[in-house]
DNA sequence: GTAATTGCAAAAGTTTTGCCCCATA
DNA sequence: TATGGGGCAAAACTTTTGCAATTAC
């Protein structure tokens, strides 16, 4: 594998956009390079993945966003704005243990989303 | 809203098959009524989701699915074999007071599958 | 008769595939 | 000159939309 300046660019795009989908990456290797086309990014996301220096999550609706995987955290999903949280995936430890104890079931805290109502929405609702 | 023919095959479709996509459920709808559209199956899913009959998950990669409203409860998704198997959501009560407490968020346990790999799929990793 | 609902076809959005050209070692 | 990579177009797949015909009240 090369790293092409077409997937320097995805990876640059990746890193500096946090979560973002194919399209958007697109959108923002275009700033760069406008020819690069949507089907090079498909194929960069997927290499790069192959690599390790990227991963997916689903954070609920639609397409699947991608980041680099260089800081492993668990995303707190707002159903309501789409903001994206953070935090520690240790905060899922005691459960991952409890999960593990019970049901045998190994949890992978990064690749979906927990989803929710961020903090600023639950003031907008409560008025 | 009338609950026509159609939405019923699709309520009970639902209630048939657990988790279960929209093409999933206009398949099995089609094997009673065959010239139910898969549009009628969008609208009705929609529908029976406003009116609380039904919800929808992400377990991971690809469609949502709908299943009925009768049980909460929290999906663990295994992205090795697919499987899904499902917790009481209290067990999430703790984590979810945690986030509460800590990031404001309102954890909606339901609506996102965990991710990990499931208590066969590790015994076959291990050996 | 009116309003809601359905089926069909087409459109829209996302992702993949095929193919040919180009760049690099 | 072999090999891998990229661009383009088209295909495949999922979901939505527009519209005319039908159904229920």
């Amino acid at each position: 594998m090369r790293m092409t300046p077409q997937r320097q660019l995805v990876l640059d795009a990746v890193r500096e956009l946090g979560h973002a989908t194919p399209e958007q990456v697109c959108r923002k290797v275009q700033g760069t390079a406008s020819t690069v086309n949507i089907t090079t990014v498909y194929r960069a996301l997927d290499l790069l993945e192959e690599l390790g220096l990227v991963r997916h999550t689903h954070l609920g609706h639609g397409a699947p966003t991608y980041s680099v995987e260089e800081h492993e955290h668990v995303h707190l999903a707002c159903h309501r704005c789409g903001e994206i949280d953070e935090v520690p995936t240790e905060t899922l430890d005691e459960l991952a243990d409890q999960l593990r104890r019970e049901r045998g079931f190994e949890l992978d805290a990064t690749h979906l989303a927990l989803s929710g109502t961020c903090r600023s929405c639950r003031a907008t609702e409560a008025g």
